[in-house]
Parts: structure tokens; sequence; C-alpha cells
DNA sequence: AAAATAAGATACAGATGTGTATCTCCGTGG
DNA sequence: CCACGGAGATACACATCTGTATCTTATTTT
């Protein structure tokens, strides 16, 4: 019954990965006032000391972490040969990526928000810098080129249509979102509203 | 320079609101990590125990709390004769109704979705009951009449487009949107998808 | 193999919060 | 006009976190 073995020591990048790891699980079951250096110390299976020498406080660890977090599963735009199958599988799969995620992404703002005046939006623009939006814009230019898309109604509004609504109910319900919601923003939303043909894109009466 | 007058002693209903009135302030400007019951008592200029003895914890404190705050400001559905001066309008109330309300939302449903394992939706529900949504259903209602809407487009989805996308910003930015930014929504995404006359309104290629 | 390096454990002082318990004294109602 | 409910002020025990400082001991490096 040897349950105590010394257990060998890990080092370097492997100690740093283990701590970031465990930050990460940390931020996403029990959110900003659960993250705490001891929380994260304990998690990761080591000692509050070996964060400290890392990182000079809390909020250095936390910065650290979300970084380390919100760039886990990013993957290049998916290409289904058409822009209906491009865009469910693209939010498909962020959903599948942030099935855990999900309660972070509405835990973490909060408090951390409040504590350090950055908004949700800062936090992605400084964690995911110039890969935000990258695979949309692919994805759109394929359209445009099949002719699913009329470029004149792809305003800056439109073309993030339907990752702000998939945003929105990831935020209000914290939880992912499912399948049928997925497919009911880009067919009774996303299409209708870039779909070549018929009358205007934007404006008014 | 009597600075220290004896202060009038508050009671009953007269107290009470104050004390709400004071959480609800200190809850936008610290968020929920800086509710706490000393920044209350003290925000409200009475004492810890007037608050213990009308609740019996923090938490009950935050759940009276948001009730009295999400309850304030509420109005009857605007009627400006158009869908699009309707939705506007509607969309703009809400803004300056919540100008100092904007960081809150994404403050408070941080740690306290932690904590409490509610969900923003779940408080908005149990805060704003029967009353969600009512206006936007007037609105709906009159716009169809007029013929202004397509009712076959209207869509659980597509009604509350508008709003979802207002809130999306709201949350992201943590700020009252700009007018224009509230114009765009309708003029670019909603007006278009509810608008009768050409083909479908929602489904595939 | 010795020396340098960093992991892992505590221990500490200080800050801040909670919830409970008194105590004084104002102001209203009998 | 006086008794009593409740406002307002502390004080306390307890808990939790932070950041710093040691100290021991396992691994690397030389």
């Amino acid at each position: 019954m040897d349950l105590e073995q010394p257990a060998k020591r890990r080092r370097g990048q492997e100690l740093e990965d283990a701590i970031l790891a465990a930050g990460w699980a940390q931020l996403i079951d029990g959110g900003y006032n659960a993250f705490t250096i001891d929380a994260v110390a304990d998690k990761a299976e080591t000692s509050r000391s070996v964060i400290y020498r890392r990182w000079p406080d809390r909020d250095s660890l936390l910065d650290a972490t979300l970084t380390y977090g919100l760039n886990r599963d990013r993957i290049g735009p998916p290409d289904t040969g058409s822009l209906r199958g491009d865009m469910i599988e693209s939010l498909r799969h962020s959903n599948l990526a942030r099935a855990e995620l999900a309660p972070l992404m509405s835990v973490f703002m909060g408090a951390y928000y409040a504590d350090s005046g950055r908004t949700f939006a800062d936090v992605r623009e400084r964690a995911l810098g110039a890969r935000a939006g990258g695979s949309l814009d692919v994805i759109l230019a394929r359209a445009v080129e099949r002719g699913e898309a009329d470029p004149a109604k792809l305003t800056r509004r439109v073309r993030t249509v339907a990752v702000d609504l998939y945003r929105h109910d990831l935020l209000m319900n914290a939880a992912p979102l499912s399948d049928e919601a997925i497919v009911e923003i880009v067919d009774e939303v996303f299409l209708p509203l870039v779909k070549p043909g018929a009358e205007a894109g934007p404006h008014e009466t």
C-alpha cells in the first residue's frame, strides 16, 4: 500500500505546462474567485513557491493561464465544400472544444473584468491576437468565389453574426449549444442574410 | 464646520430601500467581489448588523439586490409607427437605462455564476419573470398587422435576434452600444430577416 | 563526484471577509 | 412620558489568501 512515492520532480517546461493546465482546470471548475495560488499549486501537485518563482503574482499567473487555455484546440478552417457546411462545422468545432470551457467564459469575465478593467473582448484580443477571425475570413472568401454569398451583403456585422449569436448563447447559458441551435443560427439567420439574389442586403424601408 | 450631524435614523422600508440601492451601486462599480456586507453597509451609511437583521447572509442580500436592480427602469413597448422605429427605440432605451448597468452585466454573472451555479439566463428569468420579452411581442404583433414583417419568418430565433446581438455587444464590451451599432443591428440584420416578400425565411440551399 | 540549480514544504505577517454577540441610545407608539 | 423595537457601533473568533522568507532535498550540469 505504498501510496507515498517520492514522486519524481518535474522541471522546466514540463512543470510550467502542468501548472498552466492546472490553472486552466481550476478556472473552469471554480471560476475566477477559486483561482488562488494555493488552489492552483495544489491541483498541479506542486508548491506555491514554484509558482511564485515563475510569476510575480496571481494576476500574471492568470494572464498566462488564459493565454494558454484560450489557445488550445485551435484549428484551421473546415472545408466541406459549401458555406452552410463550413459554418456549421466551424461552430460545431468551437462547441466541442469549449464544452468544458463554456462555464468558464461567463465565469472569468466577471470578477476579472472588475479587477483588471479588461473586457472580455480585450482578453480575447490579447490572447488570440491576429488569429482571431482568420478562419471565418477564409470560409467567407471561398463562399463568395462559389457564388454562395453576396460580397455586398457581407458587412462587418453580418460577417460575424453567426459567431456572435453562438457566443451569446454560450454566455447566457454557460453550456454548449445543441446541434439544432447551431443549425438554426446558420439556416435561419446567417444564410438568409448573405444569400445572393433578391432584394437588398442592408438598409431600410 | 459641524460635519458630524447625528444623522436621523431611517427605518423599515426606507432603510431597506437605501440598503438595496447601495448594494446595487456597489455591484455596479465594484462587481461581485466587491459586493461585501461591509461595503454595502458602508455605502448605505448604516451598519452591518442592520443588514444581518434582514438577510441571513451575503447571498440572500445579493439576491434581493439583483431583483431590486433589474426591475428598475422597466417600461412599456415604444410605438413609433414603424417596426424599424420601434426596434431602434426599444434597444436605445435599454441602452440608456443600462448605461450604468453595462459593466455590471458582465461583472456579476461571473463569480456569481460560479458560486451559485446559476446562469445569467437563470438570473434574468428569476428577476424579470413573465415580464421578459413582453415588449418585443407587442412590437412584432403590430408590425405583422402593418405588413412590415412576415409572420412565417418570425421564428423564435429571428424574433430575438436583435436583442441577442445587442446583449452580446453589451457583454463583450461591458459598455453601452453606440447608436450606430444599434441601427446597424436593426437595419443589417433584423429587418432583412423579417421583411415580407422575396424568397424563403429559414432553411437551406 | 562535487557544485549549482531549482523543486517542494512550511512558517509567517498582514489584509480582508464572514457571521455572531453585545451594548448603547434614538424615536415611535401605547 | 416611558417602554420597547430596532438602528448603529464595535469586538470577536474563524477562515482564507497574499507575498516573502527559509530550509531541505532531488536533479542536472560540469
